[in-house]
DNA sequence: AGTAGATGAATGAATAGTCATTCACTTATT
DNA sequence: AATAAGTGAATGACTATTCATTCATCTACT
């Protein structure tokens, strides 16, 4: 039988190297000597080398969305809830740098598979923070002149862009907790004096 | 003599192709034929098919930085100086669309060459935030306790990601204006209701 | 002012190399 | 023994880059 084991070897090696090297530059040959496996057993697990992109994104994406979803669900107020969210993702892409390097790159390649991911489990994804502001909004806790479906885009890409301080080497290396702090100050609060 | 202009017109066809297939699914056949010169003729202006990629973003990115580097040299409230910042790489972002999808996509690519260029023009672009910013604080006008260099970041990735709003078809249709004034709100104010 | 030669920009077919995918065969499992 | 999993060398399609040749424009000489 197949082993779920060889096949999630095979993802976490094709992580790596294309972490390293980009979805392009990246041979089916360095993840299979990765993996340890023959560049044949590849194709006994994934269709071909675009499927094991899309298969990276949409199971190690999907762990990290079930694992935020699961922590926000249990909350109520909804500035702990953009906290967990904050908290959650950047801590992911800490501890998992492969992914987070993947996930920098590739989410934006112009092929149309990849924008058909961007358009369902990703759209997904940030769906949650429009859905956290707008139940802020509700109870008077944020404001009603903030639009939630551009907001969840900017709260997004600042989350993304802030942590690829950890995958970019030379550059200070601030605390997951430092970071969360500084973009739930910025967006809970903003950059100016209070008045 | 090599015309400047056919140098121009090979860029901007190289823009459009990028844009359109991303880099490694460009052919250098594609920007010839948009271009309407022979393949050759491009390796008389430039040396590969990396080498176009590079004078895109170096020479397009370049004016736009130029342009927002004189807006904002002539104000001194640091207020104004973030907003013009914002509203000027907005209408940047929707008025060239092409570049606007080749910076998502390819700013991104793992290449060393990609790396380097983020490393330097790229850097010095974020960096105008990070002064703004610094400018703001010393005068009282930000907090202090906002770490300009993570702001910086979140900065830039929330006007990246918003952006993005013009170039994925099928999105509700925002106005510079509109974006500009919320991307401001939420930077200067927050999303909390004042207290 | 017409002509021959010189220059170098432009062309696009041919080359040379790369690499995803296949498949005939081997090894392991039942 | 039969079936399934695994292997990796061979294939064939693809394309960036080259370069021998053409062509347009300019110069210099009569």
């Amino acid at each position: 039988m197949k082993s779920v084991d060889k096949h999630n070897k095979i993802i976490v090696s094709a992580t790596k190297v294309f972490a390293k090297k980009g979805f392009f530059n990246a041979r089916i040959s360095d993840i299979a000597k990765e993996a340890k496996v023959a560049d044949g057993t590849i194709y006994l697990y994934f269709n071909n080398k675009f499927d094991i992109l899309i298969s990276v994104l949409e199971e190690e994406i999907g762990k990290i969305i079930e694992q935020i979803e699961k922590a926000i669900e249990k909350e109520t107020d909804p500035v702990k809830m953009l906290t967990i969210f904050i908290e959650k993702h950047l801590s992911a892409m800490k501890q998992n740098k492969n992914l987070a390097e993947v996930i920098h790159i590739e989410l934006r390649q112009s092929d149309r598979l990849v924008k058909e991911y961007r358009n369902t489990s990703f759209k997904q994804y940030i769906d949650v923070i429009s859905r956290i502001i707008r139940k802020g909004q509700e109870r008077g806790i944020y404001r009603t002149d903030i639009q939630p479906d551009i907001a969840k885009r900017a709260f997004f890409g600042a989350l993304d862009e802030v942590s690829r301080i950890w995958t970019t080497p030379g550059n200070v290396q601030y605390s997951v907790e430092e970071t969360s702090e500084q973009i739930v100050a910025l967006f809970l609060s903003g950059m100016r004096t209070p008045a």
